[in-house]
DNA sequence: CTCTATACGTAGACCATCTAGGTATGGAGT
DNA sequence: ACTCCATACCTAGATGGTCTACGTATAGAG
């Protein structure tokens, strides 16, 4: 898959997922990669600068977790903000795809 | 609507146009502008180089014509090779569409 | 004479993705 | 002991498709 479709999205993704729970960079990526059959391997390029743009953008909260076995997870939550704007984008999702279909639902001959 | 979103579908959108009819540059925004229901408004700047970046990879072939009224077009046509790579953007599509209902699909509280 | 629509084009800015690299811990296999 | 993989964070720089803004030119309306 192209990975520019993805543009645009992660964020929306990234809020959706924190929209139903607290969780933190590596489990977001396993998540997301599930959650979408396999089809969105978030890298760690993308991701963790897009968490911190949006924790700039007071989209997001975080805090430290420590787990028994010594490891440390910064763990993300939805802020007021970051649920009005999740709104907003998948309304704009919404409206994306059905500009989408509307372009592509012409029929036409295959090849 | 976010422009970004249209990242890695603009080739889509103009190969799928192309596919029911040749067209040029001018027209095809203007169709896609109408078939999207007003939701996408190609720009010069990513529509010119859209198109001669297709051609020079082979998706397209292109043809001028004059008007009656001392306007030159720069009608554009599908090669078999674009109409491969239509379906497989088509196919990228669905795909990827999939993959979003995967993750937006899950229930959770709306704020 | 000006303004809008039509019709092509480019240069450079912007920015979100990616690759590739870094640090560190724990556990499994050899 | 040593290696390798999974877990867990991070950043620098490359890439590339979008955008804004500009330039050229013709036709027609007011």
């Amino acid at each position: 898959m192209d990975p520019k479709l993805l543009t645009g999205t992660v964020e929306m993704l990234i809020l959706d997922v924190l929209a139903r729970a607290d969780s933190y960079g590596y489990e977001l990526a396993q998540t997301v990669l599930i959650a979408s059959g396999e089809r969105f391997d978030l890298k760690e390029g993308s991701l963790y600068p897009a968490l911190h743009r949006m924790q700039r953008r007071k989209l997001l909260r975080s805090y430290w977790v420590n787990t028994q076995d010594r490891r440390r997870r910064k763990y993300y939550t939805l802020t007021p903000k970051g649920r009005q704007v999740l709104k907003a984008k998948r309304n704009e999702w919404t409206q994306f795809s059905r500009g989408i279909q509307g372009v592509l639902g012409q029929t036409y001959v295959v090849a």
